[in-house]
DNA sequence: AATGAATGAGTGTTCATTCAT
DNA sequence: GATGAATGAACACTCATTCAT
């Protein structure tokens, strides 16, 4: 029974070294010591410190899909969708930065092994703008090019507060997130008329 | 004086085997094979691997800086800055998707040893907003938090290019993203009425 | 009492795995595995692997070195001995190839741990010959060089079988080494007149 | 220029130690102290710790089958090529006895690897006895099994040598060795008439 | 200046063995 | 008695760095 409290420790150290570090920047054995384990502990639960790292990305990426997918659900127009996707990027920011901080570097590395039947943030706010174009709500404009926009207003705020360049949480700053990403994308979709 | 062809070989190898594998996914004998030059070679130039890294980082980020701030010098009024800034960009993502990437991917480890006196991207790009506030050609907004929904736009977009979501060249997209950049911005400053 | 049906199985596993992959290239877990017992199970049983090994080379060895010794017994003159002799030893590897090909294997490694005391096949096959030179049924030659051409007779045939070199069953050529065992001791005996 | 000399010196080391405790019983680390060379030295001439095992196994291997080549070119009648062949394995056993050694116990491992294309030492002799058969100096036997009984008459007694059970060099038993060595093959052509 | 062999500390991983349950 | 999680010492191997030539 001790076993689930091993693997959950295990992963919060790494997850907390990898996002200070990077992957390629922490040894197997800091990751035990901070876990309070044996090296070897490790290997039971994962094999490879590969697999442990894209097991921390996945769960978090495509969890974090599944959430803006219910946001989809619940919200059906354009406007609240999107507030209530940075809400939920600003939320998860604020209770976990290592998290987020380990999703931010690890992408490069791991987003490659995402399937491609697997649903991912990047789909769930592409599908946003789909909808919202389908509805005529926004112009016409390309969904992955409208995703870029308000993940790039989102994402690189968060990587501003991780650099120390803003500070206090990132919740207050939600609804102004949420402003400028719809915004970017109505002004995206008004080409030269 | 022709050393300085080996220099070059070595950076540019350097430059795309880090881009492509990160720094810490890639050997100095890697390195040095692409460059066509011998291991030992390669420490006559660089005191370290991480030396080399880092003096392909600075070079680059400064220079950007560099640019952004003649762009200042040369477009005085807010929207055709960051026009220019945003073509910017695009340019160089499209001359150099090696060294785009390379900036992406090494910024977390290599941003904290750029010295606080040193002129970033960031700061021509935050001081941008400042100057346009101060014009009243903006509404009041954090010029730090507008300088993230500006570079935002741009380099989630250009990661987007990298991963392969968004195809063909940036440049053709930078007017839409310099719309979307400063209609984020003049959203983030105003706040609800 | 039936807690030797594990046992049974362990050992079987063991004689298998080793066999095939030597005693070094077969972990613990992979034998418990096979044998479908816990790892920590075989430790009720055996001290170590190495006991583990050791237990199965010297039973069969030495059990090998009994029968022979029986053979001795109901068999009085040197032909008739070393034909049933050579019998048995083709029969075993008919019988149960694993456990030749391990006893092939391990020897390097486990021969030096057994006892001077301990009554071997060789010492059986040795003292065949000494028998037969004493009752001038061959000239004379050293036991144990005799023993050494009537062992290498049948175990390289044996070692050709297991490599693919030869095929079938081993008996139908017990009649065949057996001649070819008894004309080589008889030869090494005729030295240079 | 003192590379030769490193890498004849690791060959020499690992031989020894394998031949001592077999390739799983000896670590890099200990062939490298008894080379006085690096650990990591190893790897610029081998790529792996197989590599270099397999590089001593299969050098030594071709290079008896090539021997034996040789001889069968320079005699043409059976006994004296056998002759020849037995005193070729006696002269090596007296003069490298770790060599002998080392190819007796690493031939489980590694026999699979050599490649059915290379003339083995099993092919000189088998082919050996097809020669003799078919010019009529022995009695019709499947060659292979000719083989086994004369490498088998060899290689047991360097076997009982190697644990002690026979002293002295191996030559002054080669012309006694050859002799078993034909007639065990010559016994083993005749059937039941 | 350049080479590339050599170093040696460090890495991820395995595995025989132990022991709480 | 049996389990399997945990241990920790080993291991093969890598690689940034040095240095004799």
């Amino acid at each position: 029974m001790r076993a689930s409290g091993a693997k959950a420790k295990v992963e919060r150290a790494a997850l907390e070294l990898f996002a200070a570090n990077g992957v390629d920047g922490v040894s197997i054995g800091e990751v035990a010591v901070r876990a309070g384990v044996s090296q070897g502990a490790l290997y039971r639960h994962y094999r490879s410190k590969e697999e442990l790292a894209w097991n921390l990305f996945a769960t978090a990426y495509l969890r974090m899909g599944a959430e803006l997918g219910e946001i989809r659900v619940r919200k059906r127009a354009f406007a609240p969708r999107v507030g209530a996707m940075v809400e939920h990027f600003c939320a998860l920011y604020d209770r976990d930065p290592s998290l987020f901080r380990f999703m931010l570097i690890a992408q490069h590395d791991l987003l490659p092994r995402v399937r491609p039947d697997q649903r991912t943030p990047v789909d769930e706010v592409s599908e946003t703008i789909e909808d919202a174009v389908r509805a005529g709500e926004v112009a016409p404009v390309n969904p992955l090019a409208g995703a870029a926009a308000i993940l790039g207003v989102i994402l690189q705020t968060a990587v501003f507060h991780i650099y120390g360049r803003l500070a206090g949480a990132l919740a207050p700053r939600a609804a102004g997130l949420a402003r400028a990403a719809i915004a970017a994308v109505e002004a995206l979709g008004q080409g030269e008329p």
